[in-house]
DNA sequence: TAGATGTATAGATATACGTCTATATTGTAG
DNA sequence: CTACAATATAGACGTATATCTATACATCTA
């Protein structure tokens, strides 16, 4: 059984450019520099972002030449919010 | 319509006190005297936390003489969770 | 009104974090 | 092999954060 270190995560995730960055990877994987060019912040520092991203395993890359394509590990997304929502005791309301 | 600052509210989240004041609220409202004996933690830094999760509208509070009970706001947590989870394509998976 | 109890605020301090520039590393193509 | 393109690492710097002690504020009770 995985166990998560949900400080991390919540770390990872309080911040509003890595917030950004998962949600354009949402959408679909991105390369580095595809992903910088949608912010005005410098390449290591979107680098830095991605490394603490894939610390606590909520994205992943694949290389492909010079390329390196980051994407968003659903499973893991799915497995620690769930295990969140449970935790406290959150109700989900379908939106209408 | 409440707009959340999702990056304060991820920031409250990211510190393991934090959490587990809020699990204990999430079984009762507790005084601040009895929540700190939980903790070997002082009093101050333990006043200081539950104003940060205050702030970010979490939990709340009553004052019944000289004492002041916490407790968690949970439709504002089912709502935010409700929202992050439709942001990240969250597929809550239901526990066996 | 004094003293005691419960909680918050102020101020100090050490560490963590986000950002930058400079540079190293890795991979491709001439 | 050399030059360029894509990405990561190193190191510096300012700000934010978690913690503490001391103290202020609020409320009850004798």
């Amino acid at each position: 059984m995985v166990v998560y270190d949900f400080v991390k995560v919540f770390k990872a995730l309080a911040d509003k450019t890595r917030q950004d960055i998962l949600e354009l990877l949402g959408e679909e994987e991105m390369n580095v520099t595809d992903i910088c060019s949608e912010f005005r912040t410098s390449q290591p520092t979107i680098s830095h972002h991605l490394q603490i991203l894939k610390n606590c395993n909520l994205v992943d890359y694949r290389k492909e030449g010079k390329n390196i394509y980051y994407y968003v590990k659903q499973e893991i997304i799915d497995d620690v919010f769930g295990r969140v929502v449970r935790k406290m005791h959150v109700r989900i309301i379908e939106k209408e």
